[in-house]
DNA sequence: ACCCGTCTGGTGCGGGCGTACCAGGTACCA
DNA sequence: TGGTACCTGGTACGCCCGCACCAGACGGGT
């Protein structure tokens, strides 16, 4: 925003905030409760991604916050995507399942807070604003509870799954068994069980249970 | 609300509201959002259901807007406890996760009304109002396919589950195994799987999988 | 007293699953 | 050109699980 319409203010100039999330009625009561703040400006609401992608498009926030759950798609992985249409934007997360894979992936894709929905409604008003002005904003808790991690796993949470594998998590999800999801995927139950293998031996699990146990927890599939 | 259309109701005073949410930020949201209306009273937020005791019996609300899911137990299970601290007071469930069995287990449980969070807000402001006049509130779309199941099931779609039965699921849900289980419970692995067996004919699963899956699905477990 | 639902325990069998360990093909990058 | 990561497929072993079917114990309701 240097320059372009609103030339070196100092701080605070109207922040313009869109906020997606899918359940309507949080969308809404969030954005009410915003716009009671004088220095905010909601400029739109969604539920969706591409209902995301439009509205930053034509509503040009400053702010988006982002809800990690969508009907058409992980938010996280839609950030990229927002900050090629709108560089300027700085996506807020947030998110009903903290988790700290999640905040890796949430921190790793450019967002520039992450913030749980349990946390209280100023704390996204002041995560709103430090966003606004170029901060990072992350739990203080969520924080110390990533480094602790990081220091056990020496750095080593680079558990990221691979194309395939969130593809046949997916389809665990739906209690679809090794054979079905070989049949579904039409490939062999040998490599079916492969990969669950490698889901399991990624997310610390030891059954197909747990995996899916620990994928629900983390938020890592869509459980409705 | 927006004023248009709304039949001349009596107005006989405010309708004192109590929301308990676990996210506290949305309680806070929804609260400021219902506060905005004139005839409503926002007499208290909660985020638990151990507060949503406490905010009944001193805040002497007319209508508990209450979520499903909550860190110290199942709000549905809470209605009745509610109601017998002060039987006056209408509860209208607000879930995430809108589930045909869910929605029968509030109903049975006393509930004036159900609404999911994807809904409108308008919806929410609505279904305050009836209910304080005694009515009942459930969505149009959840009806429907309620009737479309109880049609098609003829009306077997009574699959309660046990206190035992509950809690086994609670440790499936854990990604333990039977033999995990059955430690746990003190018990033989045998009852376990027998246990699982009548977990899996009442909800319509071929494999444990498909019972945490569906469980997930219908808000049956804690995910978090 | 009787039935019914629930929790408890058991036996036996077949198949699916978890594990280990292997290797060919492909794509990408240094 | 070689290394690496990923997807693919395989073999083999043993255990756990799903299924069918059984029965005793306890409590509640008629």
């Amino acid at each position: 925003m240097t320059g372009s319409g609103t030339p070196g203010r100092p701080t605070t100039g109207n922040v313009r905030v869109l906020v997606v999330d899918d359940h309507q009625m949080f969308a809404t009561s969030l954005a009410q409760a915003l716009q009671s703040e004088s220095d905010l400006l909601v400029v739109g609401q969604g539920t969706s991604i591409s209902e995301a992608r439009r509205l930053v498009a034509s509503a040009t926030p400053d702010v988006v916050l982002l809800d990690h759950r969508l009907p058409d798609g992980d938010g996280v992985g839609a950030i990229a995507e927002l900050h090629r249409i709108r560089p300027s934007a700085k996506v807020v997360v947030l998110t009903a399942t903290t988790s700290d894979r999640l905040l890796v992936a949430a921190m790793e894709a450019g967002a520039a807070g992450f913030i749980a929905k349990t946390q209280r409604l100023d704390d996204v008003v002041g995560g709103v604003r430090a966003a606004a002005q170029g901060e990072s904003v992350v739990s203080a808790k969520l924080l110390a509870r990533l480094l602790l991690r990081l220091r056990r796993q020496g750095g080593g949470s680079g558990a990221e799954l691979t194309e395939r594998e969130r593809e046949i998590l997916d389809l665990l999800a739906k209690g679809l068994s090794n054979a079905d999801i070989a049949q579904e995927l039409t490939i062999s139950v040998h490599t079916v069980r492969n990969h669950v293998a490698n889901l399991s031996a990624k997310l610390g699990a030891h059954s197909k249970l747990e995996v899916l146990s620990i994928a629900v927890r983390e938020g890592l599939v869509d459980s409705t």
